[in-house]
RNA sequence: GGGGCGUUAGCUCAGCAUGGUAGAGCACCGGCCUUUUAAGCCGAGGGUCAUAGGUUCAAAUCCUAUACGCCCCA
């Protein structure tokens, strides 16, 4: 054999010679075993004295041997399950010589299989007195260091499985993170909401403004766009008479990676009918108060360092406001005139062409002086009309919609508005987009013929909103990037 | 797109400013060991130093480019 004997190679070949033993006795990849409880079951045993020392009450255990420590005749090991993790002893004498080979040939990382009863250890550790053992499942490869563990980035990303073995905290923050978007469904679901599908592959890319993925259909020789929102559709089903629904699911945007951003998040997008974005906020602040007391069992919770606190009444302030209170250059006359404006704008290095009009410049002061900024909990409302195109337009003041916005930590979380369904006025929204589209933006809209045929046939009054699921939960589990709480985000 | 940092054993990391032919701990293999828990002690093996060029008698180390990653900025 001139073939390279590495490491890798040596420890492979070392445990696939095991493997083969196992097989030579038949154990080839057994699905036959069965366990009766669990590590958290046992632990939770700890002060039952009918259990412990009990010889008779035996228990099967499945699961990831984490460390061994072999001393001559008896020996420690630790199992890990979904559920926890749970010590394991070995007498030598009371295993049999072919049981005890077998128990010396296992590596760290095999699945195995124990049984026995509980006993407490003279440092008082609950354990496992192993009187079988068995391996499930051999492992082929060697684990990360037990102590450091994984923690190398790249490969916590690329190679989840591994990050999620070796990792409690990886473990806890997805664990949290499906339990926050069960709180969300149920909070949903209790007020009588549906959740709804639509479709992820469109025809025509809406309901937001960014640049689409775009895939092909071979049978219809057709171009389809991964969604960048389902907004329409769900807006369609409004028409079709459902009055309260929301979906949960990915979405898919043609643009940067960045620690907030991968080209497939998960979103929310809920409506009601006979709503305005008022009682989308008041929503907002009761789902958002109810998930994270239920989540965290407590309202103050710590995002790197600084405190967010979801007990008090979330701070609602208009976009113009908000500027005011980040800068001096302004004032309550001047932040009217284009001008002034533009002078802020040029002096904070914004790009602006000529054809920016004041609330797009109000939008991208906003975006540089005041997003980062907003800590606590905030709505910000008063949308400039032409950044909102699918929003209502507010009643008293034509320039602005009836729109919101919402930021915890510096981030935006939630967008929502009341619903633009007159079908004319929305008309005319898409043919701004279309030329904003004509001129270059590549994050313009397209027109939708077929949704404004459906606002014709009438939508009822209805507000909406989309909550960005990844980062609230990069918010409540403490989690600094975006790719923290996917458990496989994208890597060139 | 711009800048900074990183890539050395399966894993976690030294070594690099001042070039001299590869180190530690864990893991693994052999031995000892009856309550350990980063078990311990003795011994052995394991590396194309990200990739490609360049400088040099000599490159993990200096230079250039590329790839991948992380962070910051636009």
């Amino acid at each position: 054999m001139d073939e390279k004997i590495n490491d890798t190679h040596r420890l492979i070949l070392e445990r696939r010679k095991k493997l083969n033993t196992l097989k030579d006795n038949g154990n080839n990849y057994s699905n036959d075993f069965k366990g009766n409880s669990c590590c958290a079951e046992l632990i939770s045993m700890f002060d039952n004295d009918k259990i412990i020392d009990n010889e008779e009450e035996k228990f099967i255990i499945m699961g990831r041997m984490m460390s061994k420590r072999i001393m001559g005749r008896s020996s420690f090991a630790n199992i890990k399950d979904e559920s926890g993790n749970i010590q394991f002893y070995v007498d030598k004498k009371k295993f049999s010589e072919k049981i005890f080979k077998i128990f010396k040939d296992s590596d760290i990382g095999d699945i195995v299989y124990i049984k026995g009863f509980l006993f407490k250890t003279k440092t008082g550790e609950l354990t496992v007195n192993c009187e079988d053992f068995n391996i499930v499942t051999k492992s082929l490869r060697p684990l990360p260091e037990k102590f450091h563990g994984l923690s190398d980035q790249e490969i916590k990303y690329r190679k989840r499985y591994l990050d999620l073995i070796c990792n409690d905290e990886t473990w806890k923050t997805f664990n949290e993170r499906f339990r926050i978007i069960k709180a969300i469904r149920s909070y949903f679901d209790d007020k009588g909401f549906i959740e709804v599908e639509t479709p992820m592959m469109q025809k025509i890319p809406g309901g937001a403004t960014a640049r689409p993925f775009v895939t092909h259909h071979n049978t219809l020789d057709m171009d389809l766009f991964m969604r960048i929102a389902p907004e329409l559709y769900l807006k369609r089903l409004i028409v079709g008479g459902f009055e309260k629904i929301y979906e949960i699911n990915r979405n898919f945007r043609n643009e940067g990676v960045s620690s907030k951003h991968n080209p497939e998040f998960t979103m929310i997008e809920f409506y009601q009918t006979y709503s305005n974005y008022k009682d989308m906020m008041d929503l907002t602040e009761s789902l958002l108060k109810s998930v994270v007391s239920k989540i965290k069992g407590k309202t103050i919770i710590e995002y790197q360092g600084n405190k967010v606190d979801f007990g008090k009444p979330f701070k609602r302030i208009t976009l113009v406001e908000s500027i005011l209170d980040f800068t001096n250059d302004l004032d309550l006359s001047s932040i009217k005139d284009v001008n002034n404006v533009t002078d802020l704008c040029k002096k904070l290095n914004i790009d602006v062409t000529k054809k920016s009009s004041l609330g797009e410049m109000h939008f991208s002061l906003f975006e540089k002086l005041v997003e980062p900024n907003l800590i606590e909990p905030t709505f910000i409302t008063e949308y400039p009309i032409e950044v909102s195109p699918l929003a209502r337009v507010n009643n008293d003041n034509p320039l602005i919609a009836d729109r919101f916005e919402f930021f915890i930590m510096g981030k935006e979380i939630a967008n929502g508005f009341s619903e633009l369904n007159d079908p004319d006025d929305q008309k005319e929204r898409f043919e701004n987009q279309v030329k904003l589209k004509d001129s270059g933006d590549n994050e313009a809209m397209y027109f939708d013929e077929d949704y404004i045929e459906a606002l014709e046939y009438g939508m009822p009054p209805t507000a909406g909103e989309g909550i960005g699921i990844d980062r609230l939960v990069m918010i409540l589990t403490d989690s600094p990037s975006i790719r923290d709480v996917l458990l496989f985000p994208l890597m060139r």
